[in-house]
RNA sequence: GCGGGGGUUGCCGAGUGGAAAAGGCGCAGGGCUUAAGACCCUGUCCCGUAGGGGUCCGCGGGUUCAAAUCCCGCCCCCCGCACCA
């Protein structure tokens, strides 16, 4: 445990404020990682993203860049009230898993009981463990979301979105409770997690000779050509006037209508049967059609009344079947069926009746099948010849417009029940605030500043052109949670992954206001728009009560430090939060301003388990740092997985690495004040193979691949010095300043540390290791292999020899070397004739000819075994001979050039 | 279903046309030690009484002198599909 060195380090450095960054000459790099959300320590999955991040800016600033390097907190939103609720009602599970998992005092926890509360204490717990773990981040730019500085920066942002018209108003389908009056998350459920909203069409089918219309709720609209009657449950119904219409729906639907903005009124009960028998007329095809009885309807789900498709709908089919009735039905699809589809799809899986619970994969792989492949036939009219997929949408389309269909949504699982017990409905929240992301224009200049991006992994920017072109207009207010008002509708709050698009501007308007030179009320529009957007003028900007000087100063620093170089984040993010960071960048700033480049990474899981935040498993950053400290932590889980592969964090593993990295110091800490000998041969192989491995370093950390980086910078050059040290070497302080740079950036307290042994500077500001291709030692690198082969060579044999005496080695003769290099210039024909020309014995060169393949030419093996003879005898605990004489003929026939003969005699 | 990623030796994972298998972890043996731990060495697909031979990269085909790598077909796994940070 490094814990005092640590420690010392971080006190070092913050006394020295190495890490306050300032415009100055040098190129700038200004990297970011997404502040965390307060309802929570903080925890593995953290501390990958932010250990990369810091690892990323400390390769940087060694590299010789001016890097910035800042970290606020994310505190709007409805988790963190959430919590506090339920730390108020004491609930059991909550107390539990926040001691258990979050590492929280009880004592301390149940004190949390308001938001602010908890937003203090997580902000100090994180700043505690952010600092202890020794990350490179300038806190003088620190915040929380709900700082009124802040809140005035977002207003302004949404007043910026508004007047480039990418916000405006529309309805938005929630998942509701109706006993707490409030849309609920997935972790505010019992029951129904996975049920999503699903958009049902209605279709309005009116009774003949009446103004009663039956609702008829579908996800086919496209088969309404193929409708041979509608299906009532023999039950009880209620007629209700929705929208003026007098509509005929399931009790269920009515208490769920009430949730759905409409006018609604209440009529009278009524007994299904009494229509049964009647007809109907079928919207857009015009034809009356009977209503008939049917058990599977689900008056709980949609409306409770359904039309029958008996060609295309399993279910339909089958009830026609079983009530006997005499209807055909109509084939409006085609996917390559021979028969009516749901007749052969119902045969197929021997569905016996109604109730039968093999109906509902009958659907399902009809439903599939005739979507993807199907057909429209000449009897829909103008949709005959499209596509099942496409026809769906201009039906559907086309029945709305004629006010023949309405929509009423529905979950798509089902029961869906609230924390508190009640059953969830789907609710329509209206006069919702949207940003536009549907905005093709927007979308396009998105797409476009893509294309000119950097994306970490590189196979992410696919990933990113299909999300832009996904997205959609996102409801951006909410009526509960921490946040910042919308500044023209002060009813609503901005939602949390909206205030958090552009904050990045905000670290360098952070530094003047927690130095106390710029305050919430200087924070006006003019001011902004000079600052961040170079628009209006210095005069109008005057209008936020600052001096010139100040202002200038402020826009001289945005203009230093902007755009952001790199994000670096979680890619749980990749569908929300990067994305909406690039629409907002796109619609606010200037070209120039955009970001960089995006690196994203996986998740972390503990030994093979998912972590949950609100259920545990879970593994603080603080308890990571308490058992294993930070040089460790950040070295392990830097190398635990590269991109956005996911993590396992091992127990096992880590134990392993703490000692590893034990081994690294006391490895360091005695060779480092070594005086040097004399250079040689092993020396420069040292040397060498320490050069190809800083360039691989550079190579993986210019690509982010921290795994691999951290793999040759550490256990690659261990291997190698392990070896060098096996082999009697005598300079490993040759190479000791440039590995403990090379490893600074991941374990940066311990090489702090070992630095200071022979120097009095920071090496978190030292330069980094250059690779020298003038050190690269080839001849010494074969040399090495060859010793090392030769070794194994032997020691195989040796297994054959019962009582090793003595081990002969014997080099290959002379004529061979001088034949393999003929061989390597001219080729094998020269050779050979060189080879005749010898006077050797023609079945030698026969035999050595047919060897050619397996030959290396290495300058002086002779030489390179004697100088090494001692090593081997050591190695092998025998005596090693260069007596050729003591060989047998036939084992000397061996020897090839770069592979002795080998023979022990016992 | 759509989109993205992936399937390599006990496990995690390198390796994208030239003798497959870096590195880590685990396991086994040996050394060191009073002992344990740490540390060092060796082995860890199969066969082999001389440094050797064989098998092998999800499955099946193909291209090539040469395929984990390129092409075609198939199987399986993970993630996202939102309004939640």
């Amino acid at each position: 445990m490094f814990k005092e060195i640590e420690e010392k380090w971080q006190k070092a450095w913050e006394n020295a404020r190495i890490f306050e960054a300032e415009p100055n000459e040098r190129q700038k790099f200004f990297i970011t990682i997404p502040y965390p959300y307060l309802n929570g320590n903080l925890h593995a999955g953290h501390t990958r993203t932010f250990t990369i991040g810091d690892a990323y800016a400390r390769y940087m600033r060694m590299k010789g860049y001016n890097v910035l390097f800042p970290l606020g907190f994310h505190v709007t939103g409805t988790p963190i009230i959430g919590l506090a609720e339920l730390i108020a009602k004491r609930d059991q599970r909550t107390l539990e898993v926040y001691t258990k998992f979050h590492d929280v005092p009880m004592g301390d926890l149940i004190g949390l009981t308001t938001p602010e509360r908890i937003v203090e204490y997580f902000a100090k717990e994180a700043l505690n463990a952010l600092k202890r773990i020794g990350y490179s981040i300038d806190w003088r730019r620190s915040f929380t979301t709900m700082d009124p500085p802040y809140q005035k920066f977002i207003e302004w942002q949404f007043w910026k979105l508004k007047e480039l018209g990418y916000i405006e108003k529309g309805s938005h389908p929630v998942r509701y409770c109706p006993n707490d009056q409030n849309p609920v998350e997935d972790h505010d459920l019992l029951m129904g997690e996975e049920a999503s909203i699903v958009e049902f069409t209605v279709i309005k089918f009116r009774l003949e000779n009446s103004d009663l219309i039956f609702p008829c709720a579908t996800l086919r609209p496209e088969t309404i050509f193929g409708v041979t009657n509608i299906w009532l449950k023999p039950t009880n119904y209620l007629i209700a006037k929705v929208d003026g219409e007098k509509w005929v729906v399931s009790k269920e639907a009515f208490e769920k209508l009430k949730f759905m903005d409409r006018d609604l009124e209440f009529v009278k009960e009524v007994d299904g049967r009494e229509f049964i028998g009647k007809r109907v007329m079928v919207p857009l095809v015009n034809r009356l059609v009977p209503i008939l009885p049917a058990e599977f309807v689900d008056t709980d789900n949609a409306t409770g009344v359904v039309m029958s498709v008996p060609a295309h709908a399993p279910y339909d089919y089958v009830a026609l079947r079983d009530l006997n009735a005499k209807i055909e039905p109509i084939v409006i699809i085609s996917s390559g069926n021979k028969d009516v589809p749901a007749k052969e799809v119902v045969e197929e899986l021997k569905v016996k009746d109604q109730n039968d619970p093999e109906l509902e994969k009958a659907t399902k792989m009809l439903y599939k099948k005739e979507y993807h492949t199907g057909i429209m036939l000449e009897n829909t009219g103008k949709f005959a010849g499209m596509k099942v997929s496409e026809a769906k949408d201009k039906v559907e389309k086309e029945l709305k417009e004629l006010k023949l269909a309405d929509v009423f949504y529905e979950f798509s699982e089902k029961p869906v029940v609230c924390r508190c017990g009640t059953k969830c409905v789907v609710k329509l929240v209206e006069d919702q605030w949207f940003l536009r992301y549907s905005d093709e224009h927007w979308k396009a200049k998105v797409l476009e500043h893509l294309e000119r991006m950097r994306i970490i992994p590189e196979y992410y920017k696919e990933e990113f052109r299909n999300k832009i072109e996904w997205l959609k207009d996102k409801a951006c207010a909410r009526r509960k949670g921490l946040g910042t008002k919308i500044p023209w509708d002060k009813e609503w709050l901005i939602e949390s992954l909206s205030d958090s698009t552009i904050y990045m501007c905000y670290y360098i308007l952070a530094k003047f206001i927690n130095s106390g030179e710029l305050k919430a009320e200087n924070i006006t529009k003019e001011f902004l728009d000079y600052v961040l957007l170079d628009k209006g003028s210095l005069e109008l900007a005057k209008s936020s009560g600052l001096s010139k000087e100040t202002i200038e100063k402020i826009k001289g620093e945005f203009q230093y430090w902007y755009p952001v170089d790199l994000r670096s984040s979680g890619k749980d993010l990749v569908a929300n939060h990067l994305l909406f960071y690039l629409f907002h960048h796109v619609a606010l700033f200037s070209e120039k301003h955009l970001p960089k480049a995006i690196a994203v990474n996986g998740y972390v899981s503990l030994e093979g388990q998912k972590m949950s935040k609100s259920k545990g498993p879970l593994l603080t950053m603080k308890k990571a740092l308490e058992i294993y400290g930070a040089d460790v932590t950040r070295l392990y889980i830097l190398h635990s997985a590269e991109y956005d592969s996911d993590a396992d964090w091992k127990s096992r593993e880590i134990e392993g690495l703490a000692s590893n990295l034990e081994r690294f110091y006391s490895l360091v800490s005695d060779h480092y004040s070594r005086d040097p000998e004399k250079i040689t041969t092993l020396d420069r192989w040292l040397i060498s193979r320490f050069n190809r491995a800083v360039k691989e370093v550079r190579e993986a950390m210019d690509k982010l691949q921290t795994r691999r980086a951290v793999n040759y910078a550490f256990f690659e050059i261990m291997n190698d010095v392990r070896w060098y040290l096996r082999r009697g070497g005598k300079n490993l302080s040759l190479i000791l300043d440039d590995w403990i740079k090379l490893l600074a950036p991941f374990a940066p307290h311990i090489c702090e540390e070992l630095w200071h042994l022979k120097h009095s500077t920071f090496v978190s500001l030292e330069s980094y290791p250059e690779y020298d291709p003038s050190k690269i030692d080839e001849h010494a690198e074969k040399a090495e292999l060859y010793i090392a082969k030769l070794l194994e060579d032997i020691k195989e044999v040796m297994k054959f020899v019962e009582k090793p005496k003595v081990v002969y080695i014997h080099p290959a003769e002379e004529w061979k070397c001088k034949a393999f290099e003929i061989a390597n210039e001219k080729g094998i024909g020269e050779a050979m004739k060189w080879l005749s020309m010898q006077n050797i014995d023609k079945a030698e060169i026969a035999n050595f000819s047919k060897k050619f393949r397996s030959a290396e030419l290495i300058k002086d093996e002779k030489k390179i075994i004697e100088e090494n003879i001692e090593f081997f005898e050591r190695e092998l605990q025998i005596k090693v001979s260069l007596d050729s004489s003591k060989i047998p003929v036939e084992r000397k026939r061996l020897a090839m050039p770069g592979k002795p003969a080998i023979f022990v005699s016992s």
